[in-house]
DNA sequence: CCACTATTACCCACTTGCCCCCACTTTTTA
DNA sequence: TAAAAAGTGGGGGCAAGTGGGTAATAGTGG
């Protein structure tokens, strides 16, 4: 699926230019048609439409009686919005995405499996050097990754 | 079904215009019938009528020996009002709806599922920052959406 | 029972912002 | 070096949003 990740920019409009390695995949299998929505990690999530469909059931269809459920399904799906690549292979980001993520002009397009992850490019690079050196489990937590072998 | 938010203004008369994009779907599939009510969390909700009809149902049979059920009674089919859309899509809100959410004029309307959520905007953007980075589970209470993977 | 007022419903007109498309610039590859 | 592909910017048409005027209805008091 997807992997790796690119510097991108902004244009004035708020528009994102996906870079063409990825254009053929996304217009043949999925027919152009993303769905973008926000992590509680402070990024942007871009899904193709039917993954994010499969997500969103998911969500709904969980009992909702716990506060932090309903709040996750809010945002979730509050902040899903449909999207489609225009003729130039570029998605239009709005201003509510925009403001939740902080995105202003550099951005980071990062491919991870299913999705891409959208961050402000500033907090990405925040991201890499919080995480050097900082993989140690603390309190004794046991880490899911803990048997991969690198 | 219903996904994605958009700011909204009331205008003076207390009238929300529902985005054209949610317009069609209600007017075919639910003739324009829609009804709002309140939820604990103080914002509003808007059904499709049959939607509302169901959940309406289990409430009312629901055994209501204990308070807070009766509470809860109370306050979802006493509040719930029966809106229609007029000519340019737009619901009157009765001001003793909009008293209980505290809406003003800037308010956020937020596709969740079968139903809308109608909240005061800054309320709404109060809940975004809040829940930032705040997915890690506090107290080892199990969250219930712990398995979903994004 | 009627008159008066306040609220709601319906309709029309204006304004705004978005989306589609085209054109230009820059980079890549043959 | 030329030609093609990718990146970037922007303008204009039209749908959608917004506001208000007027008619209809309900609610209230005499």
């Amino acid at each position: 699926m997807f992997r790796g990740g690119s510097s991108v920019k902004l244009d004035a409009k708020g528009r994102l230019a996906l870079p063409t390695r990825y254009r053929g995949l996304i217009t043949e299998r999925f027919d152009g048609r993303l769905v973008l929505t926000v992590h509680v990690d402070g990024c942007l999530l871009l899904y193709p439409q039917p993954e994010w469909e499969d997500i969103e059931l998911q969500l709904i269809r969980t009992p909702n009686q716990d506060r932090r459920t309903r709040d996750m399904q809010r945002m979730l799906v509050g902040y899903a919005t449909e999207v489609e690549m225009d003729g130039n292979g570029r998605i239009l980001i709005a201003p509510r995405l925009r403001d939740f993520a902080g995105l202003e002009k550099g951005v980071s397009l990062v491919g991870v499996g299913k999705k891409f992850e959208i961050w402000n490019e500033e907090t990405w690079e925040h991201i890499g050097s919080g995480w050097m050196g900082a993989h140690e489990e603390k309190d004794g937590a046991p880490h899911p990754l803990e048997t991969l072998t690198l």
